[in-house]
DNA sequence: CAAGTGACCAAATTAGATTATAGTCACAAC
DNA sequence: GTTGTGACTATAATCTAATTTGGTCACTTG
């Protein structure tokens, strides 16, 4: 499981640091139990036995450890995905997966984890950089399967790649953006497949 | 500009009576001036010259006068939506103006008249009758332009009519329902025009 | 110098008391 | 029967004071 080290989201203190994972240890069950909002500084202080100011030696502020939450949260689903795509043989395949498994993961993570869910929810209303690496990632595997479809014949090649890649992201924006994602929840299962069906019929050489 | 009468929401007294277009009237400009939560009924009733008491006898509740102002409101999307339809003589051109038209309205509306434009998000996440006959209506039109293009040869015909449709229902989302299309204003005029690509290479025979 | 904290402040949040509002009803005027 | 209302209630919104909370900093301790 790898994690999104990505952007360095403000942090201070040595960055491999037995207090900053207890921090962040401590944070991870705290805010999926009671929520980001309900959790305070001082809890997790207490939580592993220090002072809330020795906190803010290893982050700069409490959104700061809410976006290393999500971070956490948001490479499960990446990892996830990645799983998925790396199972899958051929492009066409990869692609289905790749859109089920985002869209299924995410509706899982909002009725098993819903506070998780949330902080990721809010994360990307707001375009924390933990949300915005997320869509970074996803837009680059995206890019990976539809470049390898191209080289294998099986995607058209004329529009320029970025351009397809882009208008696939505007197609599954509503799966993959979890503050999109909860207004969909009720199609969120079926629509990965005939959207796939459909983005993929456009795709042929 | 044709109103979507539809469903009937819940109303009582006589259908067509004066004081009912009075207060429709009323609400409307007050609606959009101080918005549906700063409105109290009072208010609508003082306008009008008449007590509280009585927009009773023609409205279930406040929210049934919303649901009439929604209406009004998302009907004149509609008719922008039908006008453009009308306006382009093949399938194609119909559903890339459909599609178009009906994402920088809602925009304009969000723009220009944020108010109204709230209480259709309001009633869209609501899923007020209002809300919903605007989603079916946009669906009817879609429906309409798709079996145009089947007839006319420019469209493939193996895909079951309402299978089809519900897919492109799905794509066009984002910018239809009042809930989503905030979140989605940044790309909301280029998007239609590059969904509109893929969904018709996707639509060809 | 590295590890750690209590005391402090401004801004946000809560709780509780108060006011405003949605909605009803019995009743009057015509 | 139709048109219309003032008086009423329960609930939701609003205001305010008191409390919490995020965040800082000077200061120990080893």
């Amino acid at each position: 499981m790898n994690e999104i080290e990505s952007s360095i989201p403000q942090m201070r203190g040595p960055a491999d640091h037995n207090v900053r994972d207890q921090i962040v240890e401590a944070a991870e069950t705290h805010f999926s139990h009671y929520g980001y909002e309900k959790t305070t500084v001082s809890d997790l202080a207490k939580a592993i036995g220090f002072s809330k100011a020795y906190i803010y030696k290893f982050f700069d502020s409490k959104q700061a450890i809410g976006e290393a939450i999500c971070s956490k949260t948001l490479s499960a689903i990446v990892a996830a995905v990645e799983e998925a795509v790396a199972g899958a043989t051929t492009p066409t395949e990869k692609f289905r997966r790749m859109f089920k498994t985002l869209a299924s993961t995410g509706v899982s993570l909002f009725f098993n984890d819903r506070k998780l869910y949330d902080i990721a929810a809010y994360s990307a209303g707001e375009g924390w950089p933990s949300a915005q690496a997320y869509c970074e990632r996803i837009r680059q595997i995206l890019t990976e399967v539809v470049r390898e479809g191209r080289e294998s014949g099986e995607f058209e090649r004329k529009t320029p790649l970025d351009e397809t890649v882009h208008v696939i992201d505007l197609v599954m924006k509503p799966y993959v953006n979890p503050l999109l994602l909860q207004y969909n929840l009720d199609v969120a299962e079926e629509a990965p497949v005939q959207l796939s069906n459909l983005v993929l019929r456009s795709l042929a050489p």
